[in-house]
DNA sequence: AGCCTGACTTTGT
DNA sequence: GACAAAGCCAGGC
């Protein structure tokens, strides 16, 4: 049997469309309203050998991604709303958590141990 | 094919 | 406790 040569595509049970955004819309889109997640939870939940800043990444992508993604309840391990710069306007992050209940203070979100959504606590398979 | 970037996180001083 | 630096991986040019 002739040698196979590594290459990424040789990465079994991941199909061609596979994209690692669209996996984390996928999760970002299963935080209940009124919750928040972090990028690390997702990245972690993905598996720790990927890193939290793809998450972020991904969000960016995020806007033109359908079904729309919750971007705004993602927020860094902090609880503040480092994102809200990407979105038109940069207020609109914010708007949108209080429209959720959630209490924004000074680009922080109040109570966020609370409010905080691990998807691999919450999703656990 | 290679270099740069980026919405984070963790660890060390 | 604050600040600095490194690690991380995939997409864009």
């Amino acid at each position: 049997m002739p040698k196979k040569k590594s290459s990424a595509n040789d990465l079994p049970s991941r199909p061609k469309e596979y994209s690692f955004f669209k996996d984390v819309h996928e999760i970002v889109r299963q935080i209940p309203k009124g919750r928040v997640s972090s990028y690390g939870a997702i990245a972690r939940y993905l598996g720790t050998g990927l890193s939290a800043r793809m998450v972020g990444w991904a969000m960016n992508a995020a806007h033109q991604v359908q079904p729309p993604v919750p971007a705004h309840r993602v927020v860094n391990r902090n609880g503040m709303l480092t994102g809200k710069a990407h979105f038109s306007p940069p207020s609109l992050m914010e708007a949108l958590l209080k429209k959720e209940k959630i209490i924004v203070k000074e680009d922080k979100i109040l109570g966020f141990d609370e409010l905080f959504w691990d998807p691999a606590i919450e999703l656990t398979l």
